[in-house]
DNA sequence: TATGAATGAGCTTTCATTCAT
DNA sequence: GATGAATGAAAGCTCATTCAT
């Protein structure tokens, strides 16, 4: 009972931190901001987390968690191969525009972060890393699955690793140019085209050696 | 002559602008610093940009047009439209390694201040769409000019701009892969598995209606 | 009983708030951290003290109480005066080197927090005055004792009072030094030097006038 | 020109910053007030120090050179030893009482300073122990000259040491039994009591011996 | 012209104290 | 009766910016 409601409101403080960051970035954002935002006062919020790096490192975290689970969402909603990366697609470009979530800038600050001399996850990248390879492995696992299914081309197997990372590289690079142009490319028909070049790669019958 | 021996003091100070706010990121950067580092006084830079802002915008400025030369190098360097691209690959995960250049973090940092409530260039990401959109022109004419001189597939003329972006979006993304994942990715293969695949869309007598 | 109850637990909070507060100082120790040592809730400690000032008046109290009564039994252990003063003397070095007592750093922290504007103490040392005077009477009253057993010379009486006073001020000097110098003093030979020059003012058939 | 200017102004702050942590200790004086009292702004005080710590301990430097000076300059305002000892007393007294000078409030915060835990000076007495050294030193010599000036007994020189640590350990003992009895004791006549004491020791053709 | 000296706004963090449970 | 959760005031410190020289 006790240890929810702490937990409850631990969540609290942190959602308002994952909007918060997202919004405005770490060094913009300031703790008491994250207070207010969550209903509490200023010194609440270092009653649950050390310092605003502790805060920080968590908001990621649980917004990692979330995407994380998302997708694995994803995964069990369908079982074609090509659907699901469709709809991994998907969830990547809605996550972009619903501004609640904030979960695409979120990562682009901590990729900051993680680059940035005196930032909170310099020298840490260990802890992103293994966020990131989860959501790969997660991935990678569904084109195994595929090709156990004979759904997919046997002979990508070899090469699975590569283009599920090649697959994300893609999806965040995508997701920084609509951050940048905005409304000026459709990310959608964007997306489609690579969507289409995988299917040439992935799907038997198809290709090269055909 | 005098005001080259102000455009020069200029390029000085922004030269260690670049440096800094590329390793350190903006906020984490002051005046001070890059004063410093440029050899002048803290309060010259204040004659030379108005703020920290401009100083900012002018660093930014200042590398993105190195980039786009260097890319437009590449252009005149072959003749044949895919060594072309290999070459802007290899310059993009080139320009990541090399700490001097900074250019990759910086272009990191970029996204923040656009995306960011109070970041630099927020509600003025035109700034940047300009330069932007002058990198995709660049490697967008390279294209079409492989179309006329019949080097690439006819009917990717249509779609060269989609290509062109998807091009970039994934080496973007795949920088920020490796800025992530360090060393756990070999970043070259994952841009040859990519190219392998703009091959098969480019290069006439392959793909799907062959 | 049950006030029994309730003074013990008032006893167990200002014996962690003698330890901490000799240990650290008044400012540098936090209600938090005695409620934690003494094993109570935070909001426990203000149930028995209206605030820390209040905790740390009682502290002292209560440690001076101790070091008095400590005082009083070195009287009753032996009749000779100059025995009693040197076991005194003794008494004042060990209560220094005793960690757990603390009696001395405590003290000094009284002295800042009487000096000090804002301190505890300030404009109230008549508390302070108090308990030293009973420390200076009792040292008194064995000089007296000593002089009316015709074991000290008879005019010291005059000015037993001074050389109590003097006593005392030696003996809370000695300790400043050592606290200072560490180990580069030898605080017994140091003392033993001065209770030889007592002894000389002291004992009869000594002295100038002999 | 302008090292001195930049000097002096250390100097001012140096100056208040005696003042106030003599007047109200470490804790609770805050680096704003200082900054105020020495008229500048809050963060020119961090211009010239790094941070409280530093200035604390600048002050406390700056307070015992002072002290230092004023100690020798008895040395040379007199030849006869024991007027000299009577005189450092009486520097030592009046510095007490001289609210401006501060010096022996300051003096208190340092002992605190030294002995507490989380303390400016805890771990780090070697900066306290070595002006303390040179204050004994500089009494020590005084002792010695006088012997072999044949004003003080011979047999002394082997005790010079102890006697001056001892001389030092009453006044610091005496000053801080004024500080707590304030008016109650007439420290001026304790001191002649303890001078007295010293000439027995000290001066030739007295003492036991004759 | 170029500079370092100066500053105040603003941030992070701590802690004595209160109050609902 | 005892407690931990909550808080606001206040402190140390940084830094973009201005200004006299």
């Amino acid at each position: 009972m006790l240890l929810d409601k702490r937990t409850a409101k631990a969540n609290g403080i942190v959602q308002a931190a994952v909007l918060l960051f997202g919004k405005k970035g770490y060094a913009f954002t300031s703790v008491e901001e994250i207070a207010a935002a969550a209903g509490v006062g200023k010194s609440t919020v270092y009653d649950y987390y050390k310092n605003k790096e502790a805060l920080f490192k968590a908001a990621v975290i649980s917004a990692a968690e979330r995407k994380l689970s998302d997708l694995k969402a994803i995964t069990s909603s369908t079982d074609d191969p090509l659907e699901r990366m469709k709809r991994i697609t998907e969830m990547y470009l809605a996550s972009d525009r619903s501004e609640c979530s904030g979960l695409s800038k979120l990562f682009v600050e901590v990729l900051s972060q993680t680059q940035l001399q005196g930032g909170v996850f310099f020298n840490q990248r260990h802890m992103i890393q293994k966020v990131y390879q989860r959501m790969i492995r997660t991935v990678l696992d569904l084109l195994l699955e595929g090709v156990s299914m004979r759904k997919l081309r046997p002979d990508i197997a070899r090469h699975a690793e590569m283009i599920t990372i090649n697959f994300f590289a893609f999806l965040d690079g995508l997701t920084m140019q609509s951050m940048i142009a905005g409304d000026h490319i459709d990310m959608r028909e964007q997306a489609g085209l690579y969507l289409e070049q995988l299917k040439d790669i992935l799907l038997p019958g198809q290709g090269i050696g055909t």
